[in-house]
DNA sequence: TGCAATTAGTTCTAATTAGTACTAAACTAG
DNA sequence: CTAGTTTAGTACTAATTAGAACTAATTGCA
């Protein structure tokens, strides 16, 4: 048997890896994990939401969030509160100081990640948009 | 700034988590974590090598191979022998039992990656891995 | 030759990761 | 209404992960 898709798997492997790569020191400099960026990003501006659909947006697990959650509380990043509307879950927030961290993460990680990718047109980053789901189908 | 180039990270990270989830469990099935799988795939066949070599061939980082390593030897899938010519390295190689493994292990989860696989071209195939290319060059 | 710099691999730490089992709350069908 | 099922989140385990500091061996250069 050829397994001629291989070379795909592993192209994947590399530009999720090289991705990281660019991120990840630019992040820990600014005293985050992509991870905690990633959730910080998603918090920021937007009005309270639970643990599941934070969970959805950031694809990250739900028992990696406890621990990930519980880093950023205790550091005063982000806050739970009761949900009247569920009491199974709560309503995750960032806090004020969470707020002025992610006003001042975000437009600087976006500016990192834009040197990378402004030696692309718009027409290459549809088309990669577009391999990306095809792959990510491939797998469905 | 509008970032343009964000749904490309998000369709990333959803493309290599697809990957993951489809792969990962029947690597499970078989008694093997992902990485571990990717080291018996990369020495099957394969003459002894270091394991900065093993590195650079599976993508993982020196530190975590380590652990790796420790785990598979324990279980006597592979041993390490010392290097005549560099005393600094050792030579990684499958034993007879990893070597049985490799042959049960690897054609099965190659046919099963193949069930995704076989939906697209080798047309398609190409496209992808030029896609992923460029994006792994755009972080260099 | 001999010292400085490099290289191979280990050790250690903090974090993420998936998965499973678990608790408590909410829903639902009879 | 109430018992069974589903859902939200936590607790726990084993493994991977990057990175930094470290040891020992080698190389290179002066």
């Amino acid at each position: 048997m050829q397994a001629h898709f291989l070379p795909v798997l592993r192209n994947l492997v590399s530009a999720y890896q090289a991705f990281e790569r660019f991120s990840a020191p630019d992040l820990r400099a600014m005293g985050l994990t992509m991870t905690q960026f990633d959730v910080i990003a998603t918090l920021g501006n937007q009005p309270p939401m639970t643990c599941k659909e934070l969970g959805e947006k950031t694809l990250v697990t739900k028992g990696t969030l406890t621990g990930v959650l519980e880093r950023l509380e205790s550091k005063g990043i982000l806050e739970r509160k009761l949900n009247p509307e569920d009491a199974r879950s709560q309503m995750i927030g960032l806090t004020i100081e969470g707020q002025k961290l992610f006003e001042r993460v975000f437009p600087a990680h976006l500016q990192h990640l834009g040197r990378a990718f402004n030696q692309l047109s718009t027409g290459e980053l549809e088309k990669l948009s577009t391999a990306l789901q095809t792959l990510t189908n491939t797998f469905k």
